[in-house]
RNA sequence: GGCCCGGUGGUCAAGCGGCUAAGACACCGCCCUUUCACGGCGGUAACACGAGUUCGAUUCUCGUCCGGGUCACCA
């Protein structure tokens, strides 16, 4: 074991300079909502208090590895703009900030706490889950009462250990959480966890407490499974004579009413939902509401304005569902929100999926499409008449609303033919003038003139856009071909 | 099962002893309108239950019920 000397060192290195807090995420190769939700808060509790936001890389567990796996939560993170002030990137002061480098470490401060009779040696043979075995029985570890002597001969054997930590049997123990508030417990719940694992590697629970302190972390954030496990933390902070720093336990979010949002269940994750076409600060913007109120009005904040107006009491105990719903329509405030220029590019590959013919405008496909689109992945399907006009029937030209019905559509159709066909200027302005001027003369609203036009230009009864920018984007000769296809199938 | 934490409309939620109990999504209706959409206006819909404390409880206390978490050499 190091002398204090070392000890007194590492305490040296620790950064005092105002709130820290750090996104400790294992490498599993997947950012859930929940996941970035918390890296969110994370991050705007330090930029809210003009703090530092660090990236710590939990990958203790040696079974769980995936390849890849922190490179999707950089690129998340940095997609998001959660931008990490220190972390195994870019280094800092505190480094390093992947657990597995830092093993040695561990070892250190586990014996320190052993000499302190905080924790023990424990030789016993590896312990099942107990939610597997059905039995949740407190079992007295035979090895918390075996003397430091005898501890010690059995470790020369080479007798393989674990290192627990030593639970006070009498008592209560306090923890105060920033959300939830003072929660007590009796100390005789609480069992002897596991601090160092035989693979000599630490547990979660362990990496944490000493990485946190060792970082100069002030506000643990994470989930409310570690709110029962807490007390735990504590002890050990006091065992090692550590200040405690605030916990932010922020509840889940669920996928319904009785489940988390999970890889299992095949939850979308940050990149699905971007594969889907949702935008970042869309989903940004929903995931910080989910769970979090700002208690005014307003619902559409930047980044920048969470920042400003992110605060802790506005945090809910309760858990929340995610609702895609509510997502969609953000994502769509936030297309509007877009300059053309802006959602045309956003849109354009989505239009090229089912648009490929080069001669139409894509700019105007995407004018049409801003005001109708809730999500990208929408829009192929919106669009695909372009290039192909669907197979459709005659009762699509029969329509309530616009009093159309076959008779009439095909008596239209006729009428409009030759109007479109004298036409000089082939705009939007003159088809629109065309069609309202050939409603006047037939005594039929607008509406019954440019349903059928609608239906015989795109084979479809929903579309982005009006029946005129629909002509005007197929061109003249288009619209006429495909305005005899209707003739014909009406006569029929 | 023990322990911990929750419980306001279908969903996200405001509320912090006295309110006609906000707002948003979704839903419905009306208006606008070249369909749909967008926009505008309006509507349906909630304090889990039972005791206390109090002049007065959605707000405080207790119990019940319901839900979540945890009890791993996973995080």
């Amino acid at each position: 074991m190091k002398d204090t000397a070392w000890f007194d060192e590492m305490e040296k290195r620790i950064p005092h300079d105002g709130v820290r807090t750090r996104f400790a995420p294992s490498p599993t190769g997947y950012m859930h909502v929940g996941n970035l939700r918390t890296a969110l808060y994370t991050y705007l509790i330090a930029r809210h208090n003009r703090g530092k936001y660090i990236l710590r890389i939990e990958d203790t567990d040696q079974g769980r590895l995936v390849e890849g796996a922190t490179d999707v939560i950089y690129r998340t993170l940095s997609e998001c703009g959660l931008e990490h002030d220190e972390g195994p990137d870019i280094g800092g002061p505190v480094g390093p900030y992947i657990q597995t480098e830092r093993r040695s470490l561990y070892k250190e401060y586990a014996d320190l706490l052993v000499s302190r009779g905080h924790a023990y040696r424990c030789f016993c043979e590896k312990t099942e889950s107990e939610e597997e075995s059905g039995i949740f029985e407190m079992k007295e570890d035979p090895c918390r009462s075996l003397s430091p002597e005898q501890a010690e001969a059995l470790a020369e054997e080479g007798k393989p250990f674990v290192i627990r930590q030593r639970i006070p049997r009498e008592g209560t123990t306090t923890f105060k959480d920033e959300i939830f508030g003072e929660v007590t417990v009796e100390n005789k719940t609480l069992d002897d966890q596991v601090l160092l694992k035989r693979d000599g590697l630490p547990t979660y629970n362990f990496a944490n407490v000493i990485d946190d302190h060792l970082m100069g972390i002030t506000h643990v954030v994470r989930g409310t499974e570690y709110l029962s496990s807490a007390p735990k933390y504590n002890l050990l902070y006091e065992g090692f004579g550590w200040e405690i720093p605030k916990y932010v336990h922020c509840s889940p979010v669920m996928r319904d009413a009785h489940n988390k949002m999970s890889k299992r269940h095949g939850d979308p994750s940050y990149e699905d939902l971007k594969n889907q076409g949702f935008l970042t600060d869309a989903i940004l913007n929903y995931v910080a509401l989910l769970g979090w109120s700002p208690r005014g009005e307003e619902e559409m904040f930047s980044l920048a304005e969470l920042e400003e107006v992110f605060d802790l009491s506005g945090m809910s105990k309760s858990p929340a569902i995610f609702d895609i719903e509510k997502l969609r329509h953000f994502n769509a405030e936030y297309i509007r929100a877009m300059t053309a220029e802006q959602f045309e590019e956003a849109a354009k590959p989505w239009i090229r999926i089912s648009v490929q013919n080069e001669s139409y405008d894509l700019s105007k496909i995407a004018a049409l499409l801003q005001q109708r689109t809730e999500i990208l992945s929408e829009i192929p399907e919106k669009v695909d008449f372009f290039d192909v006009l669907p197979e459709y029937g005659k009762e699509l030209f029969v329509h309530k609303k616009s009093k159309s019905d076959e008779i009439s559509s095909l008596e239209i159709l006729q009428e409009i033919k030759p109007v479109f066909e004298a036409l000089s200027d082939w705009n939007n302005e003159r088809l629109l003038n065309a069609m309202v001027k050939t409603a006047e003369k037939m005594e039929y609203k607008n509406a019954k003139v440019m349903w059928p036009v609608r239906i015989a230009v795109a084979g479809k009864a929903v579309t982005p856009g009006g029946s005129s920018e629909i002509c005007e984007i197929l061109g003249k000769e288009e619209t006429l071909k495909r305005i005899e296809i209707a003739i014909n199938l009406l006569k029929s």
